[in-house]
DNA sequence: CTGTTAGCGCCTTCAC
DNA sequence: GTGAAGGCGCTAACAG
């Protein structure tokens, strides 16, 4: 059994309250008793409950963080910055992962409400319209990353549509006049969010190339890119994510398509990993960590101060690699 | 405020008690007030407050988990596959990471402990022989992963030392006659946690080479390698992780050294990046998903029913890739 | 300056 | 079947 305040006060002969006072430097305790209180809090070695604190204050001091999962690299460098974020401000993480399933981050949710985090930070999933409503009635400060929720969720991210826009505009610089633009589906609007999806897409849209430009947007994307003669024309594949543009440099390795100068391949995210890839990629900086390092900012002054939660779009950046 | 028991209770003029028995189905209770209460807890949106219950049943169901950092997928797989076994039953995770600082490594066991998590699996950075007595002494199961604490304390890991042996045999047999080894420093022992790398060391001076080998240990591996003839003799360099072979593939790559040709190259953990990288590297596959998952299903027999933890040894293998 | 006490919300015994 | 009540450990308001 665990050291309690209650035993600290019956060892030295003083009330619950004095030890507090000590324990806390809370309002005015004499001197010795203090020193007295504190060495047998040591000697016994006292660690304070706080999940009585916390029941007692209403404040856990824990930040709920929900995403999809840790293998791509771009959430763990999101948790490994917030929880450096985190600590510093002396809050802790409660980790949960939904691994793309809508009522598995429902449940996500839920259970943190019911473990009273303080606040929480999500990269959603879920995209019904009353999904905002249903998270503003926990009363608790909620932030959304890298993937929109709704207008009255505050949302933290790049400018996905200008990002993308950008990415396909070097792809036009560069020379190239078609585009195979891959994608996860995007037709998944009615079941998944993708809100940042869509946006990137229409930045891409935005963009006229000289050739109609070919739209794979499948996890099947591979086997698609079998069937389209990807020599024809002068043609980039630009990718929603590093993660596809390695499958795809993979595939073009595999079949001795040379890259850059047969093809072009063009990614999304910078991950830390592509500085062991050949040829360098050529992406789309995201700064995740940053992101990840204001959202805990943001979050704690809102749960602190009550602060209101403002949008806020971080700065991209063109990654000028060797594979466009 | 959220609705509590005593708000449902109110509501139905019944008792805390029997809303109690017809939230959790406990002893008899008329059905039909059981409906009622289940109704209304429904339509008040109740959702119990788990830091009462945790005070009060003296168990958070949470399992505290402290590793280096995100950075290297090694530990987020590791996270991942942990967070997943742990939902199923029905565990929280509650995250730290050391950054590989011992007194940040204290600081989060002692955190962790102050809210009550049921159990704690760290890949520590501690050593000292006192470590596992301070860590006994909060009485609550304890696991260590990848990295041994003391005899005192369950470690769940491959057999380094053996996994070590394997990989240099295989070197050897492969026709190699010289070995570069390179390991972050030995000499950390009495400051830092090295048992694995120890381990790995041992494994390794088992097997002779014909040529003597060059130990390379150092965070500042690649301007150690500079100073080498790395060309003489038929060498191979065999690292004790894969990010550290993938430095030394970039290396090799910009001084334009044919791998594996006129070098070989060995790596350590087989991480899931690999198949992204050119030439497939050789390595030995740590099995740290299943690793992790075994530590979750250990610690949660031991919180629940008292088992004692015992040591384990998952089986490794050789990854033959294209490096050597 | 110090002791007492009433909860935070839930669970559990005990009595009716 | 149901209600009343005490207590988990900490905090804070109130007395003294």
């Amino acid at each position: 059994m665990a050291v309690t305040i209650k035993n600290i006060a019956d060892a030295c002969n003083v009330s619950r309250g004095t030890v507090d006072r000590a324990l806390n430097n809370r309002g005015k305790i004499n001197p010795e008793k203090k020193e007295l209180i504190l060495a047998k809090a040591k000697e016994l070695g006292y660690k304070p409950n706080y999940i009585a604190r916390s029941l007692k204050r209403g404040k856990t001091n824990t930040i709920g963080i929900i995403v999809f999962n840790l293998y791509n690299e771009f959430f763990s460098s999101l948790i490994n910055s917030m929880e450096e974020k985190a600590k510093e401000k002396d809050y802790h993480i409660d980790l949960a992962l939904t691994h793309y399933d809508k009522d598995t981050e429902k449940k996500c949710v839920e259970s943190m409400i019911r473990r009273q985090v303080d606040g929480l930070i999500l990269c959603s999933v879920n995209n019904k319209k009353d999904y905002s409503s249903w998270l503003q009635k926990f009363n608790i400060p909620v932030v959304s990353l890298a993937n929109k929720i709704s207008n009255k969720i505050p949302y933290i991210s790049v400018d996905d549509r200008r990002a993308m826009k950008d990415a396909t505009q070097y792809v036009a610089d560069k020379g190239y006049d078609r585009i195979i633009y891959i994608s996860p589906p995007l037709a998944y609007e009615d079941t998944h969010n993708i809100y940042a999806l869509k946006q990137r897409f229409e930045g891409f849209s935005q963009v006229n190339m000289e050739h109609e430009s070919i739209i794979i947007e499948s996890k099947d994307y591979i086997r698609e890119l079998e069937t389209i003669n990807i020599l024809e024309y002068k043609t980039a594949i630009l990718c929603t994510s590093d993660i596809y543009a390695l499958e795809v440099l993979n595939y073009l390795k595999e079949k001795k398509i040379k890259i850059p100068s047969q093809v072009g391949v063009m990614g999304f995210d910078n991950i830390n990993m592509l500085k062991y890839i050949e040829p360098h990629l050529t992406t789309v900086s995201y700064p995740i960590e940053q992101i990840g390092a204001i959202a805990i900012d943001s979050i704690s002054q809102a749960i602190e101060n009550g602060n209101k939660i403002q949008n806020m779009v971080i700065t991209h950046e063109i990654i000028i690699g060797e594979s466009l």
